[in-house]
DNA sequence: ACTATATATGAACATATAATCATATAAGCA
DNA sequence: TGCTTATATGATTATATGTTCATATATAGT
């Protein structure tokens, strides 16, 4: 039942292929960003329920959400002057549990 | 057949976690590294031959491989004067390999 | 239109990171 | 011992990154 094409490991790396993981795993290794996406496992939240939840200014939380968003791990919708923020990359939110999960076993 | 423990994402995250999983995604973050590792998924290599496949300068790659064995994401043997590298952690391996093949399929 | 609330943005700053050069260390061999 | 090859290390430099402050934009309510 493998749908996807395997990769050929024999083949050096396209730099196309590289820059995306490279960016990726940028993506997912700040320890804000982390947090953030943690939040998101559960539910979709907005700007300031954020900043709340983890004590951090509000600036910071929307500057590291657009960087989110521009990888496009995370999606949001307007509601009144709130913007609710919810996952958008099902793959990458599971590769990051599965390292949470591999870490707290350390 | 699920023998690992559950997280409990209600909870937030304990800091030293946080801690690994931002280290760990770090350090397969960079391309360099990348590089490095994706050759180790097949086999083990000398330093130099890293340095001679991948066209990088030996302090370089020296650098990263001691930055990747501070990480435990490879192991070293040595073998008259060189020195043989190989990779360490399966877990963060096969996590390396997902986000390739998820990346190569964007 | 004015005010309040929520979010986004740009600039500045401090820190982290990666590559490079020069050099040190280590092992093997004549 | 002296020489060669392989690897490691420290210092330096350039660039990338994350946070903060100040301010802009946007929406809703009066």
């Amino acid at each position: 039942m493998d749908v996807q094409p395997t990769i050929d490991f024999t083949q050096e790396l396209d730099e196309e292929t590289l820059f995306i993981v490279s960016q990726t795993f940028k993506a997912i290794s700040d320890p804000t960003r982390i947090r953030i996406l943690y939040l998101l496992f559960d539910r979709e939240y907005a700007v300031n329920e954020i900043s709340d939840e983890l004590a951090l200014k509000q600036s910071t939380v929307s500057h590291q959400l657009r960087f989110l968003k521009n990888m496009r791990l995370v999606k949001s919708r307007r509601e009144g002057t709130s913007i609710y923020y919810s996952q958008a990359d099902k793959h990458v939110m599971q590769i990051l549990k599965q390292m949470i999960e591999h870490a707290a076993h350390c």
